[in-house]
DNA sequence: CCTGAAAGAATTACGCG
DNA sequence: CGCGTAATTCTTTCAGG
């Protein structure tokens, strides 16, 4: 597909804002009819870019299980294969993958057995959960602008999400690449060595 | 305004998976008219439980930034202020309070300064900060646990998105399947002759 | 909450640069 | 190939019961 331009953008946060805005609306902001940002809008499904059309919706007000957080360390080959069965989980909202392989889950826990709905949900999976109770949610459904990165730790480079990342010593570090990331940690594990 | 009932939330389900889903169609598998679906609809929107129509993005398609975990702990009385602020935030795209005080926080940050922009965020009061680049983002809407969850009229399964329902002497009734649904109305309507 | 009519928006068809 | 205009189709909103 033709790569995004900026009029795209400018139509994803449009309709990131407001997705029952007409097109012809939307268009008259950007300086197209109706009919040309339907096309866009229609590219931009069949790309992948927008993912589906939905509410947002304060669950607040339909009290319908307990928010919970749950940091869960598992095997790095089976990260994968976990985080699939998680995000297919009735009452899974959000997963987040971190580079380490640490999966960050925000669901709604049935009452009053939270913790067993957490420790089935991983199984055997988990060498590590951490559930903390959650008061409060928000989203902000944006676009984000496009000029964001995490420098490399070991060459100062921008890390995209290509890069690596890992835990030494209760800190995460990131790296652009694995090779930056063998030179940081033999580095590091030989100052451990000499401290 | 009126409690919710198990039709209002099964135009929330149906909306969540499609929020350009026409309302007939919606009134269609729940029982009702076109219009008496968007009356429900702006009455969801004005009680505040819809809060947006909006879209997904697939992010990861927009080479926006780098994804990052944040987590941050703030002294206790800074937690609405600081929760404010952030949410507020460029590239700040969820902000999950935990009970405790904690703040996770998923966002994109600026090229080349994620450190100093995260820094800058919380400011001066933000008492620990731990930044995780993130590698995979899941999003999957749903309008919350079983506890709603309506049961067949005809076999007792659990209804979902894909069931159906019909109106039978003013009374509406939920099918998991068009064949609960046949049945049930075959039966219904050589019960009705038979009075 | 329903039905039916009017207003509004999306999609399609087709011509242009 | 993307865009614009105009016709068609579909959807939402409005009126009345």
């Amino acid at each position: 597909m033709r790569d995004l331009d900026d009029t795209d953008l400018r139509i994803l946060e449009l309709l990131a804002e407001d997705a029952r805005r007409p097109f012809a609306a939307i268009g008259e902001t950007v300086g197209l009819s109706g009919p040309a940002v339907s096309d866009r809008v229609s590219r931009l499904e069949d790309a992948g870019v927008i993912r589906q059309f939905t509410v947002d919706i304060d669950r607040s007000t339909l009290r319908g299980g307990v928010p919970v957080l749950v940091e869960a360390t598992v095997p790095a080959d089976q990260v994968e294969s976990v985080r699939e069965t998680v995000a297919a989980a009735e009452a899974v909202e959000h997963v987040f993958t971190a580079a380490d392989g640490t999966l960050t889950v925000f669901a709604r826990a049935p009452e009053n057995r939270v913790r067993s709905w957490v420790t089935e949900l991983f199984g055997d999976d988990a060498t590590d959960l951490d559930v903390t109770l959650v008061d409060d949610v928000r989203w902000t459904p944006n676009v984000g602008g496009g000029e964001f990165a995490l420098e490399c730790a070991e060459c100062g480079n921008t890390v995209t999400a290509e890069g690596t990342s890992t835990r030494l010593g209760g800190d995460a570090y990131h790296f652009c690449c694995s090779s930056c990331e063998a030179r940081f940690v033999d580095r590091y594990e030989r100052l451990e060595e000499g401290a």
